[in-house]
DNA sequence: TCCAATAGTTCAAGATATCCGAACAACGGA
DNA sequence: TCCGTTGTTCGGATATCTTGAACTATTGGA
């Protein structure tokens, strides 16, 4: 099993990021591992990131999709791996993005 | 030939608008028509939106998509499309969205 | 230590979506 | 009316996404 591969955010082009962003699904897990750094937390589990069911495949892909576009940390612990929002740096390479995004209201959420 | 559908902002979801951003194409036509906005201009001819030479149905095929997410408003003129960003509209319903995605820099612009 | 359970990954095939050549429609000008 | 221009539509080729099944890694318990 490949160890995780996390891009610099300077080599993520903004279509990459907003490809990443354009699934309801991936929507539903960032917006999630958000509320998981506000609340202080250490990160999710895959499943745990994951409101609706969902075969377990089409999780991982979207999270293997989601840490390729610099929008996730993962990490392996024990038998889980631990997702973390990489806010900052997020932030820092399009500011006012993810703040828009996760602000976004309406048509579920 | 079938009239334009320009849906209602509040009918459109974020996710149909950070899909319809995601392709450099078009998000290239956007940053264009955005220019053109700014500039005072009436709008831009399909072909005068797109940079890169593209072939005509697949300008056109991202026309319609920028059209379905709102995006874009088109009128017919002589024989050409006029395309407008529908900028103000856009920005009521997801604010500060195009602000950081036209605001991007690196990576291609 | 061995076995079962759990969390994800990988593979491959079917379903979807995208791309683009070719034919077409709409309009303006000569 | 005939032609050139702009863009649309159609259909098939290509690429991407989804997901069941088999697999790996790790933990906990017998």
């Amino acid at each position: 099993m490949a160890r995780f591969i996390h891009p610099d955010l300077k080599d993520v082009p903004l279509e990459s990021m907003l490809h990443a962003l354009s699934d309801p699904s991936r929507l539903a897990i960032v917006r999630c591992l958000n509320r998981n750094l506000a609340d202080g937390g250490a990160g999710l589990a895959c499943n745990a990131a994951v409101t609706e069911e969902l075969p377990r495949a089409t999780m991982s892909n979207h999270f293997t999709l989601l840490r390729g576009a610099g929008l996730i940390e993962s990490r392996k612990k024990g038998v889980s791996v631990i997702n973390r929002l990489r806010r900052d740096e997020v932030d820092a390479r399009f500011p006012g993005l993810l703040d828009a995004v996760l602000g976004a209201t309406g048509q579920g959420l």
